[in-house]
DNA sequence: CAGTTCCATTCACATTTGTCAATTGATACG
DNA sequence: CGTATCAATTGACAAATGTGAATGGAACTG
């Protein structure tokens, strides 16, 4: 991919001073980094952030129905926001009846949590 | 927004059962929330997650040309993760010749983290 | 000075994202 | 049955994002 930009580290600078020390090969494997930051791009956003948030505080699960008078969004927009968060794992839920109950998923986090640690 | 969509939680189901208990407000305010969304939004692609744990592994300060040959993307393409983990906080940068030096601050991801636990 | 090198920025473009209105599906009630 | 309610999905659209080629700017070299 662009060869012409070879951009290898010279090592030298232009007066001779090394450029900086060599550095490791990133040692998160590609993978590990997809998982984080898909669970990282999930937090990305100040509503869905909120949600796992109180999800988490509530330490059970929680009716669709609380949640979305907390925001000032419509409801299908805060279902989306509720998939990306089942999707990325950090949530999941459950059907009862008329009503969906939502709840962490602590593994995901906690995951995520290590790796800043 | 909507006024027609209530929602307000009935807390009675067709059946007679409540929906579920009444959740708290949010108590991460909102600037919190967002300033959490924005860490995370900055870490929510690989290649800026990767960036960041090869400046965290690597404890100093590292130059871009030895970043640019471990991505798979062009020079100009690495150039801009680095301006969004700038501007998010995450990391800063120095001049030196012409050189630039990329270095993680601590601060912000640390607040994520504690948000984390 | 002219030429190089490193990095940032600009321009362009396809993809993804956040949002809402409207609809659908499922379930409960009467 | 018909109606009402909750939540998910669809369709549409503007905004943001990820990407690369090309350019610009600063600093060094000769």
């Amino acid at each position: 991919m662009s060869p012409e930009l070879t951009l290898t580290p010279k090592q030298k600078s232009p007066n001779g001073q090394p450029c900086c020390e060599p550095v490791v090969y990133p040692d998160v494997e590609r993978a590990h980094a997809e998982r984080m930051a898909k669970i990282a791009k999930a937090l990305g956003d100040p509503i869905r952030l909120t949600l796992v948030d109180v999800l988490r505080k509530h330490a059970g699960k929680v009716c669709v129905c609380e949640l979305v008078p907390l925001f000032d969004v419509s409801q299908s927009t805060l279902s989306h926001h509720l998939k990306k968060l089942r999707d990325a794992g950090i949530v999941d839920s459950e059907r009862q009846g008329l009503w969906a109950y939502y709840y962490v998923n602590p593994e995901e986090l906690e995951e995520l949590s290590a790796w800043l640690s």
